[in-house]
DNA sequence: GGAATAGTGTCTTTAAGACATTATCCA
DNA sequence: TGGATAATGTCTTAAAGACACTATTCC
C-alpha cells in the first residue's frame, strides 16, 4: 500500500416512498455513539471487494429486502468534520420504492423499517439533514422532466391517484383535464381491465405503466 | 482509527473547451508507471485536510491557473481493479473553460497544458475512456436545457459564432433565424458597442452574456 | 332520480420550425 | 455597384393552459 491519505468511504441513501398521498423517507435509529438513539439516513461503509453501486444496493436490500429502482447518485459530502470520529466521505444516492412492494415484504419478513413524513423530519445525525434536503431537490428536478413518478405508483392506479401522487411531491395543484392530457401523451401507460371497487360513484378505470 | 476498509479517493476532471469551433478535452501525459507515457485525465488524490470540491478545484487550478466555472459531479467509478496497484475510487467531475482565458494565462505562465480534439482521443490510461464518454453525455444533456454554453464563449461574440459553438458540441445544424430567436428569448445576452472588424462584409454586432 | 366522481372537447396562448427578403459594410 | 454575410418578420404547427359539460356507477 502506498504512503498516501486514505479516507473512509460511505454510501448514504435517501429512500423515498409515498404513503397515504404523502412523501416519506426511510430513517434508521442509530444504536451506537456518536448520535446514539438519533435518527439517520441508512448507509454503509464501502467494503474493499465491492463497487459503490454494489454497496448502495446492499444497503437498500438490507433495509427493505426489495429491489429498489432508480438508484441515482446526486452529491458527495466531504466536509472535514462531518463525522466527529475520523474522516468520512459520503457518496449520496437517492432511490424510490413502491409502498405496495414494501408492505408485502414487511409481512413476509418482519422487517422493522421506518418511514417518516418528509415534512416532519427533525434533527438527524451528522450532516444528514443537508443530504436529505439535497436529495429532495434532485428528486423534484428529476420528476419535472422524466417519468420516474412510475417508481412510486402501485401496479395499478387511477388517473386521479396518479395526479394525487404528483401533487403531493410537487406540492402544487394541477388542472384535472390538462393533467390527463399530459399523462396520456408523455407517459407510457395503458388501461387495464380493472376498475375501482366499492366506491359510491362511477368507478375509475385503472391504468398500469408499460 | 477504526478497523475498517479504507480506500484511496481520487478526483478526476474532464475539462472541456472549444478551440477553432471544435470540442477539446484536457489530457496529461503520465510520467510514472502504471501507464507511463500514456495520456490520462487530470486528477488528484483527496488529501486528508480538504473537501472533494477543494480537491477538484486544486486539480483544475494546477493545470490551468484559471478559475474554471461550472464544476459538476457526474459519476463515480469504483470497479475493483480499475487501478492495477490498489483500490482507488474516482469521483468524477466535468468542467468548462474559455479558450480565451486559457491563452492569456498560458502566455503569462508558460503552462504546458494540452487540449486534444474530443473526436480524436485514443486509448487513455485506466478506465479514463469510460469517464470521458460519461462526461460527454452529461455535458450534452446539460447543454440541452441550460445556458452553460456561456462558459465556452469568449467575452464578446457574434450570434453566428454562438451558433457555430453550439453546433460543434451538439454535432447538428440549427436554422439561423430560429436560432437567433431562441437565443434572444432563452439566454441573458446583450448587445455591446463592438462589431466584428476587418471582415469583407457587413460586420456582426458582438454580444456578451450578462 | 340524486349524489358523487370519471372522463372528455374546444378555445386561447405560447413556443418551435420552415422559409425569403432587406440591410450594412468593404473593396 | 457587386460581393458577402447580418439581421429580421410571418406563416404554420404543436404543446400547454384555462374552462364546462356529459357519463357512469351506487344508493
Amino acid at each position: 500500500m502506498p504512503k498516501a491519505s486514505f479516507v473512509q468511504l460511505w454510501v448514504d441513501v435517501v429512500l423515498f416512498t409515498i404513503i397515504h398521498q404523502e412523501l416519506h423517507v426511510l430513517l434508521v435509529k442509530r444504536g451506537t455513539a456518536p448520535y446514539q438513539g438519533v435518527y439517520s439516513l441508512p448507509g454503509g461503509l464501502l467494503a474493499l471487494e465491492e463497487t459503490v453501486e454494489q454497496a448502495v444496493n446492499k444497503v437498500l436490500y438490507r433495509e427493505t429486502h426489495v429491489l429498489c429502482e432508480h438508484v441515482k447518485l446526486f452529491w458527495t459530502f466531504s466536509a472535514l468534520h462531518r463525522d466527529p470520529r475520523w474522516r468520512v466521505v459520503s457518496i449520496s444516492y437517492y432511490s424510490i420504492i413502491r409502498h405496495d412492494d414494501l408492505l408485502l415484504k414487511k409481512w413476509s419478513t418482519q422487517l422493522a423499517v421506518e418511514f417518516f413524513p418528509f415534512k416532519k423530519i427533525g434533527e438527524l445525525a451528522f450532516d444528514h439533514n443537508a443530504i436529505l434536503a439535497a436529495a429532495y431537490l434532485q428528486l423534484q428536478d428529476d420528476l419535472s422532466w422524466s417519468d420516474i413518478i412510475k417508481y412510486f405508483m402501485p401496479k395499478r392506479f387511477s388517473l386521479a391517484q396518479l395526479q394525487d401522487y404528483c401533487e403531493s411531491i410537487y406540492n402544487r395543484h394541477f388542472e384535472k383535464r390538462n393533467f390527463a392530457k399530459y399523462v396520456k401523451t408523455h407517459f407510457k401507460i395503458q388501461k387495464t381491465i380493472f376498475k375501482q371497487e366499492y366506491v359510491p360513484h362511477r368507478p375509475a378505470i385503472l391504468y398500469r405503466f408499460i
